[in-house]
DNA sequence: TTAATTTAAATTGTACACAATTTAATATGG
DNA sequence: CCATATTAAATTGTGTACAATTTAAATTAA
């Protein structure tokens, strides 16, 4: 009963390869005090208008993370003085992440690492656009069966 | 200064596209006891002809692991009785890591897991072997960039 | 040969991931 | 209105990842 060669698993392509772009992310981040975790939700709320902040359910929808991850990792961000954690006042239940001037500050100094990393890919902008939307749609398909 | 929007970081699709990839490898590898990077070291054992056993280092090789990550990993599937660990008689340094009978006969019941994979990812053959052939070479221009 | 270097694993400490459970608050149904 | 159910975060416990260091063994160089 053989098994598929380890080199022919494109779930191990995709393991492996995510792996090492944490790897290039790393020093970059590291520049920061930030981690690659760290990062995507901060990109997140970059990204948001609310100015009331956002909900640690709204950040694990648009990160594909929940609370067991993320209430660690938003309390080290608050630790970092990056963001802020308010219960809400409508629902107790909720908690509102929002940034502090030192987290939008942080904002400029980013900016530049996303041409770094595709620098490092050694690939085309048309060819990460194309991995893109190809990986988007992967995770739909494994999200939808799992 | 902007950021690049989250939904156009190749990197976070790689990222999320992984996460969402082990999610359906789980309730897969639970049938077996194994967690997705035990079952790719079990992938490389397998696969391996060497009769007296593969060092920690080569596995490390094989999966881009280091050994703080294999140590306990490999730990695991010893307590599991699917592999011993020894030192090598030619070198104290290195161990040597090969099948128990109960390592080797997992490997039927593990056949028809990337079929099942395969299945989720909504994807033709074709399309995860091109995928597969871009993430390796994404992984190796990352890898030799950090 | 013996001292300095290199190598292979293991260890230590930090930070994810996530299943399962718990806590607290809100919503709903009888 | 109140018991039940639902929801949002947090907590607990297991298992990665990995940088940095340590330990022990083998290699090399003086």
């Amino acid at each position: 009963m053989p098994s598929l060669p380890l080199n022919q698993h494109t779930c191990f392509a995709l393991y492996s390869a995510s792996l090492a772009m944490t790897k290039v992310y790393r020093p970059l981040l590291a520049k920061l005090g930030l981690t690659y975790p760290q990062y995507i939700v901060m990109l997140v709320l970059w990204e948001s208008a609310a100015p009331q902040g956002v909900m640690v359910s709204a950040i694990g929808q648009a990160v594909f993370l929940d609370s067991g991850t993320l209430t660690p990792l938003l309390k080290k961000l608050e630790l970092l003085g990056l963001v802020q954690r308010k219960r809400s006042a409508e629902d107790e239940r909720c908690v509102l992440v929002c940034l502090t001037a030192k987290g939008r500050a942080l904002q400029a100094k980013a900016s530049q690492i996303p041409a770094c990393v595709a620098q490092a890919s050694a690939c085309s902008v048309a060819d990460l656009s194309d991995l893109n939307v190809r990986l988007q749609g992967l995770r739909t398909a494994l999200l939808a069966s799992a």
